[in-house]
DNA sequence: CCGAACATGTAACCTGTTACATGATTAC
DNA sequence: GTAATCATGTAACAGGTTACATGTTCGG
C-alpha cells in the first residue's frame, strides 16, 4: 500500500508521540504552520479510518465516555512508515512551491511592477519567517522541519535581494 | 474568482508564450520537472474550460482541421494573472515539501538507519540535481524557477551534510 | 498504408475542503 | 447553567489521477 503524504504524516504523528487520539492527530495538523495541511476533519478522520482498515494502525478504547480511542502503529504500520521515510525519490522530489512557480514571470514584468513585487514578497517572506522563528523549541521532531522551513525562506530572501540588485538604479 | 495554482500556472503558460493551444499547455506541464504537475488531460482541459467560462481566456479557431484553438488572455485574464502574481501571502507560504515533512523523523532513527537514510537521500538529491542542471537554458522564464529548484536541492544537500557530520564516528 | 505524434476530451475514482451535526467534559 | 473546548464524524462539493475513447497529420 503506497501512502499519501497525509497518511505518512499521520503515521509519523502517531509513531513519534505516545497515547495519541484521532483528535490530537488532527489538532497537530491544524496547528502546523505549513499551508499544505488544513487539518480538516474530512481529511484526517477518513485517513485514519483507511489506515486502520489497512491494518497499519491499531486502536484501543480509552477510559473516557467520549469514545476516544488510543492509536498506535501495528508491525505492518511501522514497516510502512519506514518504507515511506526511506523513499528517496518521493522525499527528494521538488514539491509544489508557489514562490518558484511565480518567480519566472516576475522577471518579465515592467520595472515599476518588478519594484513593487520585490517589496511585497520581501515583506511576505519576512512575516512568514517571523512566524516560524517564534515557533521553534516546541518539539525536537517538529523543530527540524521548522528549521528547514526557515532556511527555505532565507533562500527566498537571498534570491529577492539578487532580484532587487539587478533592477536599474 | 480565486485561482488555483494550476489555473495560475495555465494563465502563466498562455501569457508568456505566444500562439498556445490546449495541447501545448498540457505538454508544458507534462515535461515540467516538478512532481506536483502530472499534466493529466483530466486536469488541464477542465481547467482551461473553467478559465474560458470565467472569461479569463479567449480562444480563436486555428487553421487545421484538428479543431485546435489558439488561446490568449482577455483583459480580465491579464488582471487575474497579475493579482495571482502579486499575492504575497500565497506566493511566500511554505508549500508541500516531502523532504521537510520526513526530516524530523529521520533524526529519531537508530544510528544504522540514520547512516542509511543519509546515503539514500544524498544520492536521490544528486540525481534530481543532475536532471535540473541538464534542463537549464531552455527558456528565460522557466530557467528562473529551475535555478530556484537547484538552490533548494543544494540547501537539502547542505542540510544532509550537517546531518551526516552530527553522526558519531 | 501504418505507426508515431498531434490533439481533445470524458468517465470512474480518490482525496481533500468547507460546513454542518452531535455529544461529553471542564472552567467559571 | 452555560460557554468553551474536547471529540468524532458525515455530506456536498471541488479538483486531480488514471485510463479510455476518438479522430488528425505527417514521416517513412
Amino acid at each position: 500500500m503506497a501512502l499519501t503524504e497525509l497518511e505518512g504524516a499521520v503515521l509519523t504523528e502517531i509513531a513519534h508521540r505516545g497515547n495519541h487520539t484521532s483528535f490530537k492527530v488532527r489538532r497537530a495538523f491544524q496547528t502546523s504552520p505549513s499551508s499544505s495541511w488544513s487539518g480538516s476533519a474530512g481529511a484526517v478522520y477518513p485517513a485514519i479510518a483507511r489506515l486502520e482498515r489497512a491494518g497499519l494502525i491499531l486502536a484501543e478504547p480509552g477510559t473516557s465516555r467520549r469514545g476516544t480511542r488510543i492509536l498506535s502503529l501495528s508491525t505492518a504500520g511501522a514497516e510502512a512508515l519506514k518504507a515511506w521515510l526511506f523513499d528517496g525519490e518521493t522525499a527528494c522530489s521538488i514539491g509544489a512551491d508557489p514562490f518558484r512557480l511565480r518567480s519566472g514571470l516576475w522577471n518579465t514584468l515592467g520595472e515599476e511592477d518588478r519594484r513593487k513585487v520585490v517589496r511585497t514578497m520581501k515583506a511576505a517572506v519576512e512575516a512568514e519567517m517571523a512566524k516560524l522563528v517564534s515557533r521553534t523549541a516546541l518539539d525536537p521532531v517538529e523543530d527540524v522541519g521548522n528549521d528547514l522551513a526557515i532556511r527555505l525562506q532565507q533562500l527566498r530572501l537571498d534570491w529577492l535581494d539578487e532580484f532587487d540588485r539587478a533592477l536599474p538604479g
